[in-house]
DNA sequence: ATTACTAAGAGGCGAGTAG
DNA sequence: TCTACTCGCCTCTTAGTAA
């Protein structure tokens, strides 16, 4: 509706709040929404013409605030996007599943093992449970506010080994981790999750059985 | 920057969370963003083309999902957005100033005077105390997101009297009320406060001294 | 210094329509 | 049905410039 106006609203918002007034002039105003004098002056008139805004002119530039349609307008944005940003999600689901093994492998190489231990802050046991969600979606969204902790990979005669990031969880009581090598195929719905003991013998789990992570 | 995009992304966000997908179409999203399907076709390309979503054709539509730029530049957003509306001003600082004593005729007046008793829960004092704020801005962000309360206005043979908004407030230890006639001059930096006592007495405050009024 | 008009060119929009 | 192309129309942008 009035997306053409919006990074100008909210550069008005950002500077001078709901009700604040903002001294500055088109030239200013150009430059820092990468634009030019002549285009920000015409759209501040049209926007004074549909009670977007509120515009003085002085002597040395101009004075602009927000008028009620648009601090109405703003308002109704951050909703929507408070809606997602701010719906944390602390638990996810997941389903026990067979790896191939390939977990196990990897963990027991020492330049990963090292780094784990002090990076993650526990020795995790050689092997990997793998989990799967219903769509992908969901294990991004849960570790987007997630901090990543990266560890590097390295190269041997044979062969590179990539790095993986990492991400805390809790799981029941134990302290673990959610791993994510960075090349892999990011397209199944299946993610890896380690901790200091074997977590299958631990909680005695079995396939399918549904294990829950947490932040 | 990307602001011709905006309401799409937006749309997808509020739909599909920042990393779900969603079943729709071009004919769908138009009549939903006010749009046809010929423009919102040629911008989901466009889109897609600059990495901001992932498009998939379907046999009877398609579905969208944001990719990394949208999700960073809509936090963006949220950002600017979340960083005025969510400064919940607690406290607002006036200088007390000598009113003309229209205050105490309007209080005076037993068809005010009921409703202020029913509708803020006390009965104040016939006669209000004027602040004085450097900019009303900082009045109107106060109270923004305060609830208004409303006493009607009524006539009698004579004239009519106006409407007034209320905001109820602490002033220190006392429940107390902001008090805005619907017409009144909004070019001045003064606003009127009520309360059950007669607050220069009570406090003994002197012109020009400072009073806090508090959500 | 400013703001803002003019005019020409760039680019977005949408009806018609193909696949 | 659906998506997406073409093309005429129209709006928006911006250099030049007046005030």
């Amino acid at each position: 509706m009035w997306g053409k106006y919006y990074s100008v609203l909210l550069y008005i918002l950002e500077k001078a709040g709901l009700f604040g007034k903002l001294r500055t002039s088109t030239i200013k105003l150009s430059k820092e929404l990468n634009s030019t004098q002549q285009t920000i002056s015409r759209k501040l008139i049209e926007m004074e013409k549909k009670s977007l805004i509120k515009r003085q002119l002085e002597a040395n530039g101009l004075i602009l605030s927000l008028d009620e349609p648009a601090r109405i307008f703003l308002k109704k944005n951050y909703t929507i996007l408070e809606k997602v940003f701010k719906k944390k999600i602390r638990i996810l689901k997941g389903k026990v599943k067979s790896g191939m093994g390939e977990g196990k492998y990897y963990m027991s190489l020492p330049k990963y093992q090292s780094q784990f231990k002090v990076k993650l802050g526990f020795k995790p046991y050689s092997g990997t449970l793998n989990l799967s969600v219903k769509d992908r979606s969901k294990l991004l969204e849960f570790i987007s506010n997630l901090e990543p902790i990266l560890i590097s990979g390295f190269k041997d005669k044979e062969r590179t080994y990539g790095s993986i990031k990492c991400y805390k969880v809790k799981i029941k009581d134990l302290g673990g981790a959610i791993i994510i090598p960075e090349r892999a195929r990011h397209t199944q719905d299946i993610f890896e999750i380690i901790a200091p003991v074997y977590l299958r013998g631990y909680y005695n789990l079995k396939n399918n059985n549904i294990l829950e992570v947490e932040k």
